[in-house]
DNA sequence: CTCGGTATAAACAACG
DNA sequence: TCGTTGTTTATACCGA
């Protein structure tokens, strides 16, 4: 979030809480921060430890979770929207569902995360503030007052804040590319404005940024460890094991895990998708660190036996492989990822000089008209088959000033292509492959 | 030093 | 009329 910080010394007076900037990043975002030691003081982690002890215990816990914990929590859908705070948040707290016997140490660790969240500018842009605040949204776009809404919820610091922020909101929806407005008749019945969604198109340079911005030490993706991270609680640091790649646990957070995923060529995450949910959910007990991959029909009584059985990566290329539910109570298994055909088509880093070779600035990327879907995104809707057609979202129309989408010329969508496979390698997916076998177990620490 | 990205402020028009 | 929304322009800072 270099703009705030390079605010000049006169401004940065005015605004509260920008003295901890620095030092409160982590404390306010959390980042999933969750060291060592507050770990392992955590109350979760011993209800959820003390039950471990085979394998088969560790299903049993996964099912406590799952029957616990998993109505209350939802990533973005409706029920969070509603119940005017998620239970999970961007922060990585709990916010009502720390149960009755959190510790006072944890207590007092989130009190203290929340206290800095009130003083501390969060460490994103407005951009990914946005675009999180859409991509939590059931319908994946958000008239501008719900994305206030939705930052004002997660990051209380904004509630003090002078309230250019919102200008700054609008400002960003309005001239960053990476966002498009959605004629609000198509969504939501009645109210001012439009509605905003993130262009697919840029998702991805989105969420490298978000890399960028949530890992600064981004060279940790193309440095995977040489062996899958094994699941001891006795051999810190910890890894979360993401879909073959490897991530220390303290540097993500269940959204970032959620676009992390979203980023890897070929899949996606859905918010809403129960296993999904779990397994973030997992992500911030201190006994699970991992987000896995099983494929279509591997349940929690025969994960056990798939990864035993099984002597290869999870082919994610086939439709498939991986599960598509629209149906909460059909999921028992604890697939985390849906398929979607990639959506990386660039993986430049900027997020506002990607399309200038293509268009002409802005004006003529609004002009024209189209709907939310391009082809290749209506061709993955059918690849996705019949349970994902009943998911599948209404297609949005642009606005008639809206560009067209780019085309994506065939050769180019094979170089991104293999762009996007280098990336995968260099992202650790080969070689962290075997490490699937693991995962099973690294379910618990 | 330049450039790109971002934040902030301000002005203005359109709209409910 | 007023508040909100959307757009545009200008300016400033930081990091590469």
């Amino acid at each position: 979030m270099g703009p705030i910080i390079g605010m000049s010394p006169d401004k940065k007076t005015e605004i509260p809480g920008m003295q901890e900037e620095r030092t409160g990043l982590r404390g306010a975002c959390g980042v999933g921060t969750l060291p060592e030691a507050e770990c392992a003081s955590s109350p979760l982690a011993t209800s959820v430890d003390r039950t471990g002890g085979t394998e088969d215990e560790e299903l049993t816990n996964l099912n406590w979770l799952h029957e616990n914990l998993l109505q209350n929590f939802t990533l973005g859908g409706p029920e969070a929207q509603a119940s005017g705070g998620p239970l999970f948040d961007i922060e990585g707290d709990y916010k009502s569902n720390q149960g009755p016997s959190s510790s006072s140490s944890q207590s007092l660790h989130a009190r203290g995360r929340e206290r800095d969240s009130l003083k501390s500018k969060p460490p994103f842009s407005f951009s990914l503030l946005i675009y999180m605040a859409i991509e939590q949204s059931p319908s994946k776009s958000l008239p501008v007052k719900e994305i206030y809404g939705w930052i004002l919820e997660h990051f209380p610091y904004f509630s003090n804040a002078p309230t250019g922020w919102k200008n700054s909101v609008r400002h960003n929806l309005s001239l960053n590319k990476c966002f498009r407005k959605v004629d609000r008749s198509l969504g939501k019945a009645s109210g001012k404005g439009s509605l905003w969604c993130v262009d697919p198109e840029y998702r991805p340079n989105l969420i490298q940024a978000l890399k960028k911005q949530h890992f600064p030490a981004a060279h940790a993706f193309s440095t995977p460890p040489a062996s899958p991270p094994r699941c001891s609680a006795s051999s810190p640091p910890r890894h979360l094991f993401l879909q073959g790649c490897s991530f220390k646990e303290s540097d993500i957070d269940a959204a970032t895990a959620m676009m992390l995923l979203n980023s890897a060529p070929g899949h996606h995450v859905d918010p809403s998708h129960p296993s999904f949910q779990l397994s973030v959910r997992h992500l911030h007990t201190p006994s699970c660190h991992c987000i896995s991959v099983f494929p279509v029909g591997v349940t929690l009584k025969t994960r056990k036996e798939y990864f035993s059985n099984s002597d290869g990566p999870l082919d994610l290329s086939r439709p498939d492989s991986v599960l598509v539910s629209s149906d909460p109570k059909q999921d028992h298994n604890y697939s985390s990822v849906a398929l979607q055909r990639c959506s990386s088509r660039s993986s430049s880093s900027s997020l506002s000089s990607l399309d200038e070779g293509g268009f002409n600035g802005r004006q003529s990327r609004r002009a024209g008209s189209e709907g939310f879907h391009s082809d290749e995104d209506s061709d993955l809707w059918e690849e996705r088959g019949l349970q994902e057609t009943s998911r599948r979202p209404p297609a949005i129309k642009w606005p008639v000033n809206k560009r067209p989408r780019r085309e994506v010329k065939p050769e180019v969508d094979e170089e991104l292509k293999e762009a996007a496979g280098s990336l995968l390698h260099l992202a650790g997916i080969r070689s962290c492959t075997e490490g699937s076998k693991h995962t099973v177990k690294s379910t618990k620490y």
